[in-house]
Order: structure tokens, then C-alpha cells, then sequence
DNA sequence: GCAATCAGGACCCGATTGGTCCGGATTGCA
DNA sequence: TGCAATCCGGACCAATCGGGTCCTGATTGC
């Protein structure tokens, strides 16, 4: 797998919406959902991760709304990926999370995956958002351009 | 997360322990059980799948037991990650494996992590099993070495 | 004072994973 | 030739985790 969530993958859709569409003011948390064809609720809830992680900026009141704090080439992935998914590590027995294994003894593991950990976030400190924002993202279905 | 199974775990610490005692002979899955201390089923498991992939063999009969195809220098990491996680994607919507979105017009992420996958699918295929094994793996535990 | 909006949390459902078990096939040895 | 040991393949169940929804409160502008 490696798969990270689906949140994430969302956060950076409501990013470039929100890049794409300000200019000075703010965008709502309805106003992104209805951008960006999700539902309300997760939108909201992107948007409250984000907004605590210090990535977007949230206002209250009647003319409230979303802004970033940072254009999107300053924002490394990794940000990101971390606000919403935690810390980039592979594994559940990491650096400094465990702490209590049943049986630390035995465990054959141990801090064996931090080379790996390291090689990711190297690899991923070097993608900004922007830079997936730029990509043409619209591509002819792939089972109708190329039927495998 | 970006976490990956913990059966990925297990294999690299079945790979190497298998090449730790290999001697020209072969480990059966109760033996590599009672070496890692992990439960018999689950590293039965394992091998089943490392041995799906290629990446042991195993070998029927009284005197069976699993063996080593290659040695863990010659094995990238991302092929046992491969064998047991499936291919290396972050999202749900990769590349190929889509063809079927409910909203595909709206959605604004087709193909968009694809450089992102290859960024991780580069920085991982540098890193050989035999990196992972010879990491010390054995450091005093974090909490009482710096408690946070 | 009112309406609109964000903020924070609780909650439930579904999916995926981890782990176990069983029957069958194959091989070596007595 | 029979037996025992081992791998092989699959099905199965339980549990954890993530996805998504909703509600209530705090804040701000009109």
C-alpha cells in the first residue's frame, strides 16, 4: 500500500482551489466544497486540520472564510502529508513512538526502517504543492486512452 | 501514516534471519518462527508471499524448508514492499488502477501524485534489504535514553 | 441583536489489515 | 510401500483504523 489518506489528498485539492481562486479575500468552507465537488463536511474538516497545522488561515464571522498563509511553492509536501497523516513514518515502531513493545526484546525491528523514513522525506521535502497543482491533472480516462 | 503493513515489517526481519543462517541449507517456517519470536501462522504467512514473489523459495517434503533466491544486497526494498503491499501508489486513484470514479469530471486529483510516486518508488529502490539488515537495530530504548 | 462563519469535538459506519486455521499436495526416509 | 514432515492455497474471523457526518459553541461583521 504506502498509501496515505484520502484527507490528504483532498487538503491538496482545496489548496490549489484556494490559490486558483483568491485574490485578496477569503473562500468559505461551502464555497470550497462546491469548487471542488466534495462534500461539506470533509472540506470543512480538511480545512480545520490546515488551519491548525498554520498552512491556511481561518477568519470567523459573517464575512469569514479560508486564506493561505503561504503560497503554495513555499509548501513543501511533506507539510502537509504531516498535518494531516502525522509524522512520515512507515512503520507503528518507530524513532521515539513506541516506547512499550510487548516484547522489546525479541523485537528484530527496531529502528531498522529509519534509513527508509529518511529517504522519503528527502524525496518528498522536494515536491511543493505547487508543484502538484501544475500538472495537467486532466488526462483522458485511462481505460479509454489506452484499454489494457 | 504513510505507514506501511506491518507484514512488510515482518519480511525483512524473516529475509534476515534467513540470511543470517543459511548455510546452504534451508529454514523451515516453525524455525524462522522460533528465531524472530514471531507466531508460526504469520511468518507461514510471509514466506508464502516471499515465495509468490520470488524472492524465496520454498521447498516441499521432509527436509523442506524456505531458502534465499537472492542474496539481500540484490534486493530492493520495494520489491518486498511490492510482494506484500501491492504496488507502490499513495492514493487511491493511480495511474491505471481507476477507470471508475463517481465523479470523475469534478475530480480534481486524477494522476496528480503520480510524481510523487515516483519520487518515493526512486528513493526507495536505493535502499537493498541488506541496508536494512545491517542497521544496529539494537539501541537502547528511546524512552529511557532521552526521555521526552 | 442577528446572521454567518469558523472551531472543536463526539459519533457511527465501512473497509482494510492482522492473525488463525484447515485441508490438500509434495517429498524424503524407514 | 507407508509414514511423517513440510510447504501450498484458500477461507475465515476479529479488531483496528480511517472516512464521513453531525452537533454545539465561539467569534465577527452588519
Amino acid at each position: 500500500m504506502l498509501r496515505l489518506s484520502k484527507l490528504t489528498d483532498y487538503a491538496v485539492v482545496v489548496l490549489t482551489r484556494l490559490e486558483e481562486a483568491e485574490e485578496g479575500g477569503v473562500l468559505t468552507a461551502p464555497g470550497l466544497a462546491a469548487a471542488t465537488g466534495l462534500g461539506e463536511p470533509t472540506v470543512s474538516k480538511v480545512l480545520k486540520i490546515l488551519s491548525h497545522a498554520g498552512l491556511v488561515e481561518g477568519r470567523r464571522g459573517a464575512a469569514g472564510g479560508y486564506r493561505l498563509t503561504r503560497p503554495l511553492e513555499a509548501m513543501p509536501l511533506t507539510d502537509v502529508i504531516t498535518a494531516i497523516d502525522g509524522p512520515i513514518a512507515l512503520t507503528a515502531c518507530v524513532d521515539n513512538a513506541a516506547g512499550f513493545c510487548d516484547a522489546e526484546a525479541t523485537c528484530p525491528v527496531r529502528g531498522r526502517w529509519d534509513p527508509v523514513n529518511d529517504a522519503i522525506r528527502r524525496a518528498l521535502s522536494g515536491i511543493s504543492i505547487a508543484d502538484l497543482a501544475r500538472v495537467p491533472a486532466i488526462v483522458p480516462h485511462p481505460e479509454v486512452a489506452a484499454a489494457e
